[in-house]
Order: C-alpha cells, then sequence, then structure tokens
DNA sequence: CATGAATGAGCCTTCATTCAT
DNA sequence: TATGAATGAAGGCTCATTCAT
C-alpha cells in the first residue's frame, strides 16, 4: 500500500539520517571537533557525500543540530530533578543535592567526551554558541529559587543580591567541570561539585552571634 | 677566523629563529591559532618558508614551543610579584592582590587570544599537555604559603588543608579565566577574581565569637 | 471507461510537464540560468525530481525547448504586429514604430535575462543554435517589405538592395541589444533603437535637390 | 653563482606561470569560460593544483588578468595606428580606415576564438568587465577626434553631438563583431565594416544643396 | 644555511541523474 | 505515473611539507 510505502521510505531516510548524525557524534568525541570532516563522517556512516548534505545544510548546521539536542537534554534533566526536591529540605541541602545531581547527569548521562566536546565548542571562534550560553538559564533560574528560598527562611545571608551569587555558582560548576574535563579521569567531578559548595556555604550560612 | 665565523653564523641562525618566532607569537595574539598558517608566518618574518623547517620540525612542534614559553612567563611574573608585596600586609589582602595581578598579567601580558588558546589545547585531543598542566605548580605553592601563613597568623580558619585550599583556588581561577574567554569581551576578568574570592574569604576568614 | 481513464490521465500528465516547464520559465527570468538547478525547478512545480526526469530527458533539453519556444514567441509578436500598422503610414514612419515596438517586446515581454540568456546561447560553443539563427528569418522579411514599400514609394533611396539593408538593420538591432545586454540597467534599448534608425534614415531618405 | 641561480628559478617559475595561463587559453577558446575548471587547466599544463593557486588568486582573477592583457593588447593597436595615419586625409577617409584596421586587428592579431570568448564574458554575470567596458575609451576618443576634425573642416553635419555619434559607432561595430562571432566563418568581418560605416557617412556627409 | 617553487591530499559544497519502491 | 532518497563526480580552494638549487 502506499501508506505503506511511505512509512517504510521514511523510516530508510530517518535511519539514514541517524547514521550520518550518530556517526559524527562518535568522531566528534575521538577527534577535535574541527579536525571531523563530512568526508570521514560519510564514510563511517557509509553513505554518500550527498546523503549528508540532504540531511544537513552544512556542517556547522550539523554541529549546532549538536549542540541544541545536548542543551534540551540538559535542561529536561535539571529541571525535572527540582521539581523532585522535597519542599521543606533546607536551602543548604537542597543546593548540595543539584549540585550531586548535576554531577550525576554530567559523568552518567551526557558523558565525559561529549562535554569536554562541549567545553571545546564553547571555546571556539567558529561555531555560534549562544544556544549553548543559554542553557544555563534552567540552571541560573534553578539556582536562583534554591537561594532566595534560603534567603526567605533566613538560612542564607549575602553580600550580593541572589542572581549575581547564581552566576557566580555557574562559573563555578562550569570551572569544576572544566578541570574534571582536562585531569580526567583522576579527578572526582561530584566529590569536588560538593566540597566546593560546602565551602560556598560556610561563607553564606547566617551565624547569628 | 673559524671562531668568529661560526659565531657570526650562528647569530644570525639565531636571529632567523627569533624573527620567525616572534612573528608567529604575533599572529597568534591575533588570529585563532588554527588560522595562523606557515605561510603568513614566513611572510611576517621575511623569510622563506624553508627556514621555517630549518628551525622548526613542524607548525605544531612551534605552537608547543610557544606554548610552553607561555607558562614559563606566567610562571615567572607570578612568583615575582609575590615576593614583591610587603611581608607585613595580612593574607587576606595578600591573596586579592595576588589574584588582581594573576588578573592583569592574563589581560595585559598575555591576552584574550593567547588565554583561550590555552584553554583550548588543553580540551584537545591530540596535544599533550601535561606539561602544561604542570604550569600549575607555581601558583599552587604561591597560593599555598599565603593561606598558610594565614593560618599560623590565626587569620584563617580552614575545615580542609591549605593545600586542598590552594588546589580549590586554582580551580576557581580558571572557571572565571574560563568564563572570561567564553564571554569576551562582556566580562570583567579583575571584578569577578576579586569578587570570588572575596566571598571565599568571608566562608575561611576566622570570627572569634 | 478506457478511454476516460485515458484521457484523464494524459491532462494530469500533461499538466505535471506544465507546471515544470513554467516554473522553469520564471527562474530563468529571475536567475542566471547556469544558475537555476533542477532541484529549484521541481520544489517551485511543487513535483518530484524523479517527474522531471519523465518528462525531459535532461535539464539541458528542457532549455532547448524554451529558447525554441521563446523565438517563436517573438516572432509571432513582430510579424503580427507589422500587420496592424496602417497601410498609409509613411516607411520611415513604420520603421521607427517597427523598431519601437521590437524594443517594447524585448524589455517587456521577454525581459532582459531571457535576452542576454539568449545572446549568451548564441556564443556559446556547446549548444547549437542554427535554429537560433533562423529566428532572424521572420524580422528580416519585415524589414525588407517595409523597405521595399519605401522604395516603390520612391521615400527611400538606397545604394544596396532592400535585402541587404534588412540584414544591416538587424545587425545594428542586434548590436544595440547585445549593448543593453551588458550595460544594463544603465542603457534605454528604445531611445537607443530610435536614435540609431533616425541616423540611419537621414542616410537613405530620398532628398531631391 | 646567486645571481645565476636566482634568474634560472626565476625563469622556470615564469615558465610555470606561462603554461598555466596559455593552458588555460586554450581552453577558454575550445570551451565556454564558465566550464574550464582549475583541474583541467592545471592537468593541461602539467603541474599540480597548488602551483595554479602560487601564480593566481583565483581563478577568476586568472580571467581578469586575460581580460586586460586584451584590452592593453587592442589598445595599444589602435592607438598607435591613429598616430600614422597622414594628418591631410578627409575625416570620412580616416573613418573608414579606422574601422578596417579594426577588422584587421581582430581577425588577426586577436583571432576569432578571443573575441567571442570575449563577448562571452561580457554577458557573463560573474565576472566584473567593468575594465573591458572601459576599453572603449580609446576607441572612443580616437572617433571622437576622427568626427570632430571631420565637424570642424565641414566634411561633417551632425544633429547629435560627436560624442554621441563616436558611441553610437562603437556600439555599431560591436555589433557587427558580435554578428561575425555569431556567424563564422561565414561572414566577412572587414566588408561590413567599411560597408556600414560608407552608409552611415551618407547619412552625415555634408550636402551643401 | 637559505630559498621558494612545487606538491597533492584534503576541505566543504553542489547538482544532474538514477532507481527501487 | 510518480516519488524522493541516494549517488558520486566535480568544483574552487587551502596549506603543511618537501627538495632541487
Amino acid at each position: 500500500m502506499g501508506k505503506n510505502e511511505i512509512s517504510c521510505r521514511k523510516r530508510k531516510s530517518d535511519e539514514t539520517k541517524e547514521k550520518i548524525y550518530t556517526s559524527a557524534k562518535e568522531l566528534f568525541k575521538k577527534h577535535d571537533i574541527e579536525k571531523v570532516s563530512v568526508d570521514s563522517i560519510v564514510k563511517k556512516a557509509g553513505v554518500s557525500k550527498g546523503a549528508f548534505y540532504i540531511y544537513f545544510d552544512s556542517k556547522d548546521e550539523l554541529i549546532s543540530t549538536f549542540i541544541e539536542e545536548c542543551v534540551e537534554k540538559m535542561d529536561l534533566d535539571y529541571s525535572s530533578y527540582l521539581q523532585s526536591l522535597p519542599y521543606d529540605m533546607s536551602s543548604s541541602q537542597k543546593l548540595i543535592k543539584f549540585v550531586e545531581k548535576i554531577a550525576d547527569i554530567i559523568c552518567h548521562s551526557m558523558g565525559y567526551e561529549m562535554m569536554k566536546l562541549l567545553y571545546q565548542i564553547h571555546l571556539s571562534n567558529h561555531v555560534k554558541t549562544d544556544a549553548l550560553i543559554s542553557y544555563n538559564r534552567i540552571i541560573y533560574s534553578t539556582l536562583n529559587s534554591i537561594i532566595l528560598q534560603g534567603i526567605e527562611q533566613g538560612e542564607f545571608k549575602l553580600e550580593m543580591t541572589a542572581e549575581e551569587f547564581s552566576k557566580h555558582s555557574v562559573i563555578i560548576l562550569r570551572g569544576i567541570t572544566y578541570e574534571w574535563c582536562i585531569r580526567y579521569p583522576d579527578f572526582d567531578l561530584k566529590e569536588n561539585y560538593i566540597r566546593h559548595f560546602k565551602l560556598l556555604l560556610t561563607g553564606i550560612t547566617n551565624k547569628p552571634s
């Protein structure tokens, strides 16, 4: 039937695109992204060069698609987790739990190669990463809400706005993740996240004299 | 005389090498390192392409040499600065002054392009950077000495070793620098260094109740 | 019924071919013909790429068909116009009116892109244009009849045959049109046609002393 | 000696450039210019692709160089010829002699293929031909001076400026040359030049009644 | 030592055409 | 008839490296 034919073709076409995309991702993980050529991607995928340009406007577009996928995935993971935290947990605990969760997502869901790749792309001049930087929004707002709650409940006392503190936190998270990438596997991401945030908490926790 | 002739040749050859190297450095500061071609280097140096390959085995070798030099230079700057700090300054002040100095060196002596390059290389798969990571040694020991002094004089009170705290600090410095690289020029490196270290100090400063 | 089915199919198939052809024509008018891809044609026509190759052996075949159609159209326009001119108009006037009409047809009916294309094809090495050159026939005979009438009525006095003069005129028309193509849009085709033919008329008009 | 070495190398290098340039020209004559690839040029020249880009910035640059060369050559020929005409020759005769000379230069010095190529390039959208159009300057000014002299000496009587008439003449020359290109070899360029200019002269020659 | 002409593999991208469905 | 996924040769261009001189 026509319907079957169409869906069969569509399926095959989807498979081809997926093959190309997957091959690209694997190559990105192994080699510097700038060094991965369209040639090598299609060779690995076992398709023609022309096929590549059916599914992607350009090599850059594939990279963009890839970044957006990563971002969406991380955002989803972060936000879904926050909602699962018990409301009556202290803000300090929430903060620690949240960064622990981030570490888990990064280590197990994203993986080392992928994160390193993302950090590389961030630094590259060539690829636009506005989307990537905007992935912070969720992480920012999440941190922000935790901090605000802590302030309201008298648990935290800051000499800066909650927003500024959130930015600071993201920078630290990113810094530790960067360190993880360059010291892998001799660096425990989660442990370092926790240690550093505990240190931070010492500084901001309200100690009524 | 033979001797004179040899030393004369040697001098000329050294000059040629230096010219190439200097030109390469200037280009690296201005453009993405991957985009700097051997052609552009020798053109700027005013020497032949063949000359390049007399003094450097490959473009990669020149880059490695260059990176090592950068690292040495930074190390030297850091340690020489520390010795210039008045002995009776408080450790907190010293810490702040020190990170301020690092920011100055990075911004004005190294420059944005070079720092980004260093960070890219750290993350790259094909350049070995074990030597690079060891550039931390000086910065670690410098921080360590400041912290230790602070502890001895009762100014700091840590829940971790001074060494651990130094590591932590370097991670933060690197994290902020990374952020600077990806947000350049919309990010003030020095200001952020100071802000974040003041926050840290709040947490570690000894507050006798 | 069989018959109906067949004629229905035929109609649909004709429509598809027409759609492709029309889309191609529109694109040819807008863009350099070499830059119009089969892809863009079928996309505009809303049919599949396969359909294109059902109705046309190749892209070149479509172009040939298209050119022949253009030529036929121009011929038709020219000759139909001549018949509409009042019989008692002077030959000089007829000549001027006729070249004005040609300018109008070229500018508004054919268009710049198409004329340039025709002139390019004329000069191209790989497209045979014997048929194209014969498009002159109508224009020649039309001019010829005007000139002959002028001679008969004592209005013109030539030192060459009417036929030769017609050839000359066509060369001039083509020359001016060529100039229009290479100076477009800074060249007024009609104005130049008129000016140049007025100049010609000065030379051939019979001035009894 | 160093000097010899240098001149030997330079000579070889010049030869290579010439080989590339000559091969390109030959291919341009045989095939539509757009269809001539860098690959085919270097293959014919027997050099590597890289060599091409040592001597020419791009394929377009080679074409431009080629055009300029043609233009210079023609300009030189035209202007040198004009100076050789006896001063006391009548303007009509000068005009005829001049267009005869142009025909000779085109037929024997430039050649059919080259002229056709130039006319093709003129029509192409891709290649900038401002230089080509400006090649008219010499031809314009030459014609202009002849016409002006004719007017001053009462030989010509125009209803337009000398400049306008020169423009007109160039258009006609170009038109006839175009016709020659598309009808080659069944068209006598020189004969047609003469015939058409004689016709023109009939129109502008002063006939005191 | 120094030169710089020459190499050639590699890059990204386009597009007319085919063919299984 | 009609589809559209797939092909693969070709295009212009770059650049690290070599080698005869």
